[in-house]
RNA sequence: CGGGAUGUAGCGCAGCUUGGUAGCGCACUUGCUUCGGGAGCAAGGGGUCGCAGGUUCAAAUCCUGUCAUCCCGACCA
């Protein structure tokens, strides 16, 4: 194609409302624009790097024996109701009514509707395992949208369901699934982590998530370079510094103190004013779980982790009680709550539990206790791994130093079980003619999130770097002066030499100065490109690589020769 | 959903305090000169100043409401 007649709306200025690098480059190289908030429309050039993403994700998914089908994105509500998550994920899913007034919703996530197909169509053991995908646009009503692609309300998505006889069979898809993905993110030049993850509202036995390592990731990843032990920071088990230590001696226990604090709300102000350190301070976080007022009781430094809180309490809903509940359950303002004569569920920091003489709010405004005991002074419901990890902290598997990053989470994949098989009846006859419920895996990757990540892990100062696998175009031939015959001959003969070996290639021939042409095409990142300038009276062109920025002199069919290698 | 900020031409912004009917840069159109890393000169086109009320002789500017967008948090496969 010659550029003159594409559609390629770059922007010399960032757009203000762009915070990330992938964000602003995407719109910048006019791949996408914003409908509204979290919907894009893909343009020419960001739909063709699109759809090389999935075709890398296709070719790889055939290679397992996934098969691919599509479904409707609208659908009926009756699917999601009967596993519960019409209400589970409540706003966050789209919804509306048909003119009788019957429920839809555009899907958020296809589960129980792959289920309802297998239902419907796989009946014997004869055919299990059997694995179905679907590449296609996915809904989700999110809080807040974010950084463009990243965290869209319209997104596509590549969702995968394996559908097995029982546990063993889905350890093989659940593999197969697993080994696919390592394939189809290595193709696309991806830095990448396998994590351990919490299986949040979609339930089963175990999950793993890829992520992207970038700083401007939205999940924080913990990993242990020693063992290489890696899990979502909400997964992240937290063991106890020193076992040895823990061994609770009551007779240091020291008598315990009411001290007047006034207005030291926060851990920072209370440590300081007491002189003392974080370490020795246990906060009171009072939580709402569906409609029950809990505490969770971490150490002053540490981090509460709702998942974890969330997992053992069973419950759907759990946010902060708001300052109103918080002085109706402590009789104190927030910032002075402690355990103390509390009475309500009090879940403990496993961390806290060994703590000795600390302190705590005294529920009571402008008072804390000191010397606080546990047993002596109160007594816990539970005591849990509570806190979320932390750079530092020792890992789980190997007592490892453990280490923090952020990464962008561009697959999930899930040991589902039963639970939407039951939902939707699925079931299969057996070998004995008997009815089983089909053991169910979900693998999901998120399509267009991963344009952005592969945009934040390949960008420089000239724009964004698009790896040769899935760049919208392999080379870019520019003529330096289109006004001369013999630099757009010899350019018109090389691009059309390169179409017909298989090449993708673009001809820039706008009628714009070159420095202007070669700002455009960094910008939009086209791997390769071939200058035509004056030294075409000697057949010299240019070769210049967008990644290294090395520039070679060949002769018109060295270039080509050097493309064909390169690319075929 | 809580906190903060911002809405003026396709993009980036000024003007608002102290009301007088809209401006700059980029982009776009035309012409000339240029032509190896976002050219110069000249002449043009494009805006109900987010929307709705109100105050006023007069509102981009002041007041009220509302909507949208972004950031932080909460939340989330």
């Amino acid at each position: 194609m010659r550029t003159s007649q594409m559609l390629i709306p770059t922007l010399r200025e960032v757009p203000a409302d762009a915070e990330i690098e992938s964000h602003k480059l995407l719109l910048r190289a006019g791949m996408i624009t914003k409908l509204v908030s979290g919907i894009y429309s893909f343009l020419p050039l960001g739909y063709r790097i699109l759809m090389k993403i999935e075709q890398i994700i296709r070719e790889e998914m055939a290679r397992s024996e996934a098969q691919e089908l599509v479904m409707s994105a609208l659908r009926p509500a009756e699917g999601y109701q009967s596993s519960g998550r019409w209400d589970v994920f409540g706003p966050e899913m789209f919804k509306l009514k048909d003119r009788h007034g019957r429920d839809f919703c555009l899907g958020p996530t296809h589960e129980e509707i792959f289920a309802e197909v297998a239902k419907s169509t796989i009946k014997s053991y004869k055919s299990l395992p059997m694995i179905l995908y679907q590449i296609q646009t996915k809904y989700r009503d999110e809080r807040r949208p974010r950084f463009g692609l990243m965290r869209s309300r319209e997104f596509v998505m590549k969702d995968a369901y394996s559908f097995g006889k029982d546990a063993n069979d889905l350890d093989i898809s659940y593999k197969s699934m697993y080994d696919a993905y390592c394939r189809i993110f290595d193709r696309q030049g991806l830095d990448y982590m396998v994590v351990d993850a919490d299986t949040g509202a979609m339930g089963g036995s175990g999950s793993q998530e890829f992520m992207v390592k970038s700083y401007a990731g939205e999940d924080v990843i913990a990993y242990c370079e020693k063992c290489g032990y890696a899990a979502n920071s909400e997964k992240a088990e937290c063991l106890l510094d020193n076992e040895d230590d823990i061994i609770s001696s009551e007779s240091l226990y020291k008598p315990m103190e009411k001290i007047s604090t006034p207005g030291m709300k926060t851990v920072e102000e209370a440590t300081q004013f007491l002189n003392c350190d974080a370490k020795d301070l246990v906060k009171t976080l009072l939580y709402k779980a569906d409609d029950k007022i809990v505490a969770a009781l971490v150490r002053g430094d540490r981090e509460l982790n709702e998942t974890k809180l969330r997992n053992y309490l069973g419950c759907t809903e759990l946010q902060m009680a708001d300052a109103e509940t918080v002085s109706e359950i402590t009789g104190a303002d927030v910032g002075f709550a402690g355990p103390v004569g509390l009475d309500i569920d009090l879940i403990l920091d496993l961390e806290v539990a060994h703590m000795k003489n600390f302190v705590v709010g005294a529920n009571e405004t402008g008072y804390h206790l000191i010397n606080v005991n546990i047993n002596r002074d109160f007594k816990a419901s539970a005591i849990r791994d509570i806190r979320t990890i932390a750079e530092g902290d020792i890992c789980p598997q190997c007592r490892g130093s453990i280490k923090v990053d952020r990464g962008i989470e561009v697959g999930h994949i899930f040991k589902l079980g039963t639970k939407y098989s039951e939902a939707a009846g699925c079931a299969y006859i057996d070998e004995n003619g008997k009815e089983q419920y089909m053991v169910m895996g979900s693998y999901g990757i998120g399509v267009t999130r991963l344009v952005a990540a592969i945009v934040e892990q390949n960008n420089d100062e000239n724009g964004i770097v698009w790896p040769l696998s899935v760049a919208p175009y392999h080379v870019a031939v520019v003529p330096i002066n289109t006004a001369e015959g013999p630099q757009m001959d010899t350019a018109q003969r090389i691009y059309n030499e390169l179409l017909d070996a298989g090449v993708e290639a673009i001809l820039d021939d706008r009628k714009e100065r070159p420095g202007v042409r070669f700002k455009d095409l960094d910008l939009i990142g086209i791997p390769i490109r071939i200058t035509v300038g004056r030294k075409v009276s000697d057949d010299i062109v240019e070769y210049k690589c967008r990644k290294t920025g090395k520039v070679v002199e060949l002769s018109s069919t060295q270039a080509i020769e050097k493309v064909k290698k390169q690319i075929l």
